[in-house]
DNA sequence: TTTACAAATCGTAATGATTACTAACTAGTA
DNA sequence: TACTAGTTAGTAATCATTACGATTTGTAAA
């Protein structure tokens, strides 16, 4: 998504355009690394050095509301946050909790049939995998 | 499971068997409904007024450790327990929270494909589908 | 351009689920 | 029966998240 993409999308679900929110969306929406809000923050501080803590809690509240990203919550540590949405796999290291997306045609496809073989209208989905990660197997 | 299958479990892996144990056990393993702690608490304590918040804690530690229920966070409310580990769907309702499961044939085999695409060899998923319940559509 | 105001930000306080701690208790063993 | 390591109950501490309020700012109307 391009920069002014993102601003007609906030603009039009009355979001106020702010430096603040700019930062936080490029970072988070282009990340593939499931950030925390720590994550987050401590990326975006060395631009922005007063932005609060707060201030992400909040930008993360806003894109869940315009459906960006998905929070995923774990045992043991705080909230990771998606921007992939789509169909696809979360491959969770049990070890390490590095976490790495597959998406395919096949993905889709099949789970496509598991939704339509549960006879609902899915909203959003989340399909974890754990795992013990390449490295972490050594 | 019957109560002497289970306590055979306990006592192979070095966990003593405690009536409030044994009364955690019986409650959250024949659970449909993917309980909180608190739930948890709430039912035992009708039958063992003395059991504390922090035993149902640790009972759950033992749980997951034994591979007998897993965890599963959620964003605004405490963590529900699933006594369901094999692989099946949780259809939850993001109106009212309720969870119900969904277990098949079709389900498992198209999992199975989905894990040999992603060639991975998993300890574990999370299948989660958002939806709201025919109560909640109303 | 200036003004007005609702919304956003920042810093901090409050909350609440979970975890840590510890004295008293008990299941399992010899 | 007596011993001991593990367990329990009660409570305190932690810490991620949420709530609050004073100040600032983006937006749109004048
Ligand atoms: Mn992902
Ligand atoms: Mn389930
Ligand atoms: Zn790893
Ligand atoms: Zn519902």
């Amino acid at each position: 998504m391009t920069e002014d993409q993102l601003i007609s999308i906030l603009r039009d679900s009355g979001y106020k355009v702010t430096p603040q929110r700019l930062a936080i969306c490029n970072y988070v929406l282009s990340s593939k690394e499931h950030p925390t809000v720590e994550q987050i923050h401590s990326e975006i501080l060395e631009k922005n050095p007063t932005i609060s803590l707060n201030t992400i809690y909040q930008t993360m509240d806003m894109l869940i509301d315009l459906g960006l990203v998905q929070e995923m919550r774990f045992s043991g540590s705080s909230s990771r946050f998606d921007p992939n949405t789509s169909v696809h796999a979360n491959i969770i290291c049990q070890n390490c909790s590095k976490i790495r997306d597959f998406e395919s045609e096949g993905i889709r496809e099949l789970w496509s049939r598991i939704v339509m073989e549960m006879n609902v209208e899915p909203l959003g989905q989340r399909l974890d995998v754990y795992v013990l990660c390449d490295e972490c197997r050594k």
